[in-house]
DNA sequence: AGTCAGCGCGCG
DNA sequence: AAAGCGCGCGCTGACT
């Protein structure tokens, strides 16, 4: 400790906090450690010890900071303690300490490492909020914090986020200019388009740039909405290079707005010039094109997407633009908060959208030179993802009709049941007054009174529980389904409770959803993300921005998980005089897996059309084919990919309790394992090789060249090591059946187009493409569906020779659930019937 | 009023 | 020792 400021602030005697009471002797209220008159505080959750002095040393010379014999090491925590946990209880006992040694020190600079200090610095909770952001502390230090290393510990994704950091805040404290780089920031290239003047310099710099980047602010809720606006539009153009970059700010909205009355007539005016621009940039483009579109530049296509670029290089990074500018680009922090743009002074809006246009430009000639020397990336991006994102614009602005009938009726149908199913539960609930106290109200959700009510006033059993406490103590009792299915066999209301979560899901998560976000035209809008996965599925939900509305909570609907069940799915549909078409790829993934594994039993028997699901449906049914119900062969599918990824026999245990209500001996599930891969003798070979080869390369590709990093391969931990093994695997048949289906899409779409058809895709579910298509059009599209989808142009585009057949199969009807599979001669000479 | 983790479950 | 993979969402209960 350093002797001055001990003086200064310990209190040797301090037993404000829990941590107190562990800790005696020198280790209570242990002060800075340092040299006198320190410019620079760090700031760690607990008094720094060699362990993690040394850890942090680490990092601090992988940021060039190798010199920091000029610090002074403080913490949020004063007292050393052993296995505890600081509650917000703590944190505030200790604060005024800290604040006292900054008084003391008076340092220039605080660096606060995880949230702890983040708090006792600034008094502020959140670090992934609040981490790169400038504070002024009473002393006048300035203060900036950064995550905990325990958190790169835990996800090396952060690292390069935390070095960054760590770089930033020593550049800043060092009084380096803080990049060599001339693009640093915009400086005194930008220019607020705020008169006629300056609208037409801007249209002249469109005229002459051959690349530019777009970005918008908006309102916050779905640009589909009523009362949707955009604040304000920044566009960075350039002619070849960052050399000529200028950025463009363009309020529009926003009520300091000179445009605000005018300001879809000034994206008008800008669209036919930013049209013409040859390369259009974007950071997660289909979101501001959406928009750009939606109010006056309805033919606008982003050419290349930066977060697609940033995500096929990199699948497992952070793929924000401020993450990516700050790691590649040692771009300071920047940021506001985007909650109401609208009474955010217009100046701070402006800085905001063109910095992020700034650096967007300046992650395209990054990453267009990293893609350029990865080809075979460099293609996917090109062929698949930037026209993937073009046809995710068309099909998130159209949305998907919904029939309001149906939904308003099925809606009835499932909140009724759902009322049934309560009633018969109140009778088994005791009057008030049997409650204990601290339980208010009846909540049949795994809810403290549900609990109480079930395993202590029914006296029902525990079967099992949820994960132990931090603190040692049992998990809460399990309320899962299968669990209420075993109690059934005690209690009525197991089989109640079964019900009630179900309706309740049903209700709240699908049909009020729907209702929520139904448009004026009977449409819900979805949002994919083609970037939301490791293995390149597309994820389905809710637009990150429509998060964060200050309306309150707005429902997402995620087309991929809507229940297979007619009540759901038929809520769906085509609108009068339109189909609903459902193209799936059967049993894509086995086959895929057949190919990449050699492996010549399955090959054979998809080049005979057989069906490998039922085989295993009729071994674990002990009924013939005939016999096999739809859902007997959906579990056995299940059983098929689990033993295929890697399953073992332990968890087939619980899958055959579970699907098929039996009891499998230990032998016999290993047993049956080991039929599996006798069945499919190439498959264990297969697995051995992908093993091999991740941890040769530390990854693993698709035949289309997509690729999955694996550092967890050479984790010192087993179960970790074996999860990666288990990707490595899994990725290269799961990436590439989801690129076919996405590449089907493209070219499907385009086919349409090309033909003059309105026919268009709806989305996709992993290996299933939607479309609607108006009944007259359906004789010409149907076989295009199939055909396109069967025969895609992998050899010509990847250099792939796919040998194994592709089956899509057909299904059209007039709502989603409700659709009638075809058979080939329809499919081929369609007569409406 | 908002945020978070844990759980359970919807889909492929 | 323990062992399918990939997602998003709603709810609860804890916190500020």
């Amino acid at each position: 400790m350093n002797k001055r400021l001990q003086l200064a602030v310990r209190n040797a005697v301090c037993t404000n906090c829990r941590m107190s009471n562990q800790a005696e002797g020198d280790d209570v209220c242990v002060t800075g450690q340092g040299p006198n008159g320190a410019r620079v505080v760090i700031v760690t959750k607990f008094p720094i010890g060699p362990r993690s002095r040394k850890e942090l040393s680490g990092f601090l010379a992988d940021a060039d900071w190798p010199d920091v014999d000029n610090v002074m090491w403080c913490s949020a925590i004063k007292c050393r303690s052993w296995g505890m946990d600081p509650n917000k209880t703590d944190m505030k006992a200790c604060r005024p300490y800290l604040d006292e040694e900054l008084n003391f020190v008076k340092p220039e600079y605080v660096l606060c490492i995880g949230g702890e200090a983040l708090f006792a610095a600034t008094g502020r909770a959140g670090i992934m909020k609040y981490r790169g952001k400038l504070f002024t502390h009473a002393s006048g230090a300035t203060v900036m914090a950064t995550i905990a290393p325990g958190m790169v510990a835990r996800n090396p994704r952060f690292r390069d986020g935390f070095i960054a950091d760590l770089r930033y805040f020593r550049n800043l404290a060092s009084g380096i200019v803080t990049d060599q780089d001339p693009y640093h920031t915009p400086g005194e290239r930008q220019t607020t388009v705020a008169t006629k003047a300056v609208l037409r310099s801007l249209l002249a710099a469109l005229d002459a740039s051959g690349v530019v980047s777009y970005d918008v602010e908006t309102t916050g809720a779905g640009e589909y909405e009523s009362g949707a606006a955009i604040v304000s539009l920044s566009l960075t153009t350039a002619a070849t290079s960052m050399a000529t970059a200028h950025v463009w700010k363009i309020p529009l909205f926003h009520p300091q707005s000179p445009w605000r009355r005018q300001w879809q007539r000034i994206l008008a005016i800008i669209a036919r010039y930013l049209y013409k621009v040859k390369r259009r940039i974007a950071h997660n483009a289909k979101f501001d094109t959406r928009w750009l579109r939606t109010f006056g530049m309805p033919e606008l296509t982003p050419t290349f997407d930066t977060i697609i670029a940033a995500a096929l290089l990199d699948e497992n990074r952070v793929k924000g633009l401020k993450p990516l500018a700050q790691q590649l680009l040692g771009a300071d922090p920047w940021g506001i908060d985007t909650k109401n743009l609208l009474i955010t002074p217009i100046d701070e809006v402006l800085d905001y959208n063109g910095l992020d246009t700034w650096h967007t430009l300046r992650l395209y000639f990054m990453f267009r030179e990293q893609l350029k020397a990865q080809p075979r990336i460099g293609r996917l991006f090109i062929y698949l993802m930037m026209p993937l994102v073009q046809e995710l614009v068309n099909v998130e602005q159209r949305g998907v009709y919904v029939d309001r009938e149906v939904l308003a009726t099925n809606h009835n149908i499932a909140r009724q049941t759902l009322a049934d199913v309560r009633e018969q539960l109140m009778e088994w609930v005791p009057p008030r007054e049997e409650w204990p106290p601290n339980i208010k109200d009846v909540n049949f959700n795994a809810s403290n009174f549900a609990r109480w009510w079930l395993f202590e006033h029914l006296g029902l059993p525990v079967m099992a529980r949820g994960k132990t406490k931090d603190d040692g103590s049992p998990g809460a009792p399990s309320m899962a389904e299968a669990i209420m299915l075993e109690l059934a066999e005690l209690h009525e209301v197991g089989k109640l409770m079964g019900e009630h979560a179900l309706w309740f899901k049903r209700c709240s998560a699908f049909f009020e959803s729907y209702e929520a976000l139904l448009d004026e035209n009977s449409r819900i809008h979805t949002t994919f993300k083609p970037w939301g996965t490791v293995t390149g599925r597309l994820s389905s939900g809710k637009e990150d921005e429509e998060k964060l509305t200050a309306r309150g909570h707005v429902k997402g609907v995620n087309l991929q998980q809507v229940p297979r069940d007619p009540l759901l799915r038929g809520v769906f549909g085509a609108p009068p005089g339109s189909s609903f078409v459902e193209a799936d790829y059967s049993q894509i993934e086995l086959r895929i897996a057949a190919f990449l594994a050699r492996e010549q039993t399955m090959l054979h028997l998809y080049a005979s059309g057989q069906d490998i699901h039922m085989a295993m449906a009729m071994r674990m049914t002990g009924k013939p084919a005939s016999r096999v119900t739809k859902e007997e062969r959906k579990r056995a599918k299940a059983v098929n990919f689990g033993f295929l990824y890697g399953m073992g026999w332990h968890k087939f245990v619980m899958t055959a309790w579970s699907n098929y209500q039996l009891r499998v001996t230990e032998e016999e599930s290993r047993a049956f394992r080991t039929s599996f891969f006798d069945q499919f003798p190439m498959l264990p070979a297969w697995h051995a090789k992908q093993r091999r080869l991740a941890h040769k390369f530390g990854r693993v590709m698709t035949p289309m060249g997509r690729v999955r990093h694996l550092p967890d391969i050479e984790s010192p931990i087993p179960d970790v090591r074996a999860e990666a093994e288990r990707q490595a695997i899994n990725s290269p048949v799961q990436g590439f059946a989801s690129d076919m289906a996405a590449l089907s899409m493209v070219f499907v779409a385009r086919k349409f187009r090309k033909l003059g058809l309105t026919a268009h895709p709806i989305g996709t579910v992993h290996d299933a493409v939607n479309f609607e298509i108006p009944n007259d059009e359906l004789r010409i599209a149907l076989p295009i569906i199939k055909d396109t989808m069967e025969t895609l142009p992998l050899e010509r585009l990847f250099g792939v020779v796919l040998d194994v057949p592709i089956v899509a199969d057909i299904k059209v009807g007039t709502h989603w659930g409700l659709a009638r599979e075809l058979s080939i001669d329809e499919v081929y000479d369609w007569q409406a019937a």
